[in-house]
DNA sequence: TGACGGTTAATTGTATACAACCCGGGGGGC
DNA sequence: GCCCCCCGGGTTGTATACAATTAACCGTCA
């Protein structure tokens, strides 16, 4: 791998899963000795983070890690919202067979798991979620559509919101999942893009409870 | 000016005026040359143009200049109508007097300036049309939004549109950016967006037609 | 004691040097 | 004559060295 890859993967890792906290300051020199490259490529990687709004760049003071305020996660869940529907509608349209199978299998998949409370189940059930809505955005064929969601849905914020679903979310994800399948199966762009906007507004109603009373 | 900030500006407007075409290699070199500064400072300029769209970076081979098909030109355009119609919405909802203001005067000279038609109109109505929209998401007061839309509303395929409108596809801009002032001041978010998601769709037709019946 | 200023260490920003890689051309083999 | 391989120029990718800027500490003075 790259050395300016390497870089990206080790930073944006240690930012989702917390390592560096939202607000931390980030040095150059720390990362470049973690991933074992120089600053060089750290610097490029730096800059794409920022790009996908992980980061923010002070001028002659460096990158912090992004924190947000409610006003950014409502914009979060609505453009998210509005995106991941796009994708399903064009998803709906040219989705291939093979695709659909693959999203279905991925759907069923994640509703068994989440039934079935096996080990590991709750990663299992991440897992095949961000699967499935990565799939479905390759079904959609956008690449220009697919560098934006990228920076939307790729957030600590999103892949985090998932281990605080109680059963019953759990439960309707799956069958909007399910449903999605059913929708781009019948190749019905308007009724896709309606289940995948009720999906996001179903996950952002579940951050706003678990945030509402509570910590900031 | 910061290095990378001048590599970063010289090398965007030469891409969105055409000095290099769609396609077209850009060699690192060159750049750092015609910008008076080095290699280092201009690689981060390329990353952060890729981020937003406008380069494509193959490994060991560098940056080209990004180009559309018509799917791209349609997504370009759909994005663009539900995030500008989003942030309508937030606008209706929280711009300040003074922001309205200011809105309701740019729409006015910019309706007046096609009109009057006097020297150097067009570029007036382009710069007029551009202050709007980025005051517009200024009232909307969301970052995450403005970092959005910028990749998508600094494309060349946009900003260049302009040029091409008839005299009634002027004034009906003009007609949409008053009617928008309106929703705004009677705080009115759900029309505030149906007027920009019809501005940007009338946009849109513009540009299918121009290029339905002739290049690629 | 508190506020101000200078000095220094740490960090970012930039330039330069070097290594890795791609691509095209020329020569040799079949 | 055609194909393959090797090599050299050019470009990207990375490391290192250096300049510019910041922030903090410490001492001095009111």
């Amino acid at each position: 791998m790259k050395a300016a890859e390497k870089a990206y993967q080790e930073l944006r890792s240690s930012i989702i899963d917390g390592s560096h906290p939202p607000g931390s300051r980030i040095i150059e020199q720390e990362v470049a000795a973690a991933a074992g490259v120089s600053r060089t490529p750290v610097r490029e990687a730096l800059r794409r983070l920022e790009a996908e709004g992980l980061l923010r760049f002070v001028p002659n003071q460096g990158a912090f890690v992004r924190s947000w305020n409610a006003q950014d996660v409502e914009d979060i869940f609505e453009l998210r919202a509005m995106l991941e529907g796009y994708a399903a509608r064009l998803a709906a349209r040219s989705a291939s067979d093979a695709q659909v199978a693959e999203l279905q299998s991925l759907a069923e998949q994640q509703r068994d798991a989440a039934r079935r409370r096996s080990r590991g189940w709750l990663n299992r059930v991440a897992d095949l979620n961000a699967r499935f809505h990565d799939l479905l955005q390759e079904a959609a064929q956008s690449e220009r559509l697919a560098a934006t969601l990228a920076t939307l849905s790729n957030l600590p914020l999103v892949l985090q919101t998932f281990r605080d679903y109680q059963d019953e979310d759990l439960e309707r994800s799956a069958h909007h999942h399910l449903e999605l399948v059913e929708a781009i199966k019948a190749r019905d762009p308007v009724w896709a893009e309606s289940v995948m906007h009720a999906h996001v507004m179903a996950a952002r109603r579940v951050f706003r409870t678990l945030h509402s009373n509570g910590k900031d």
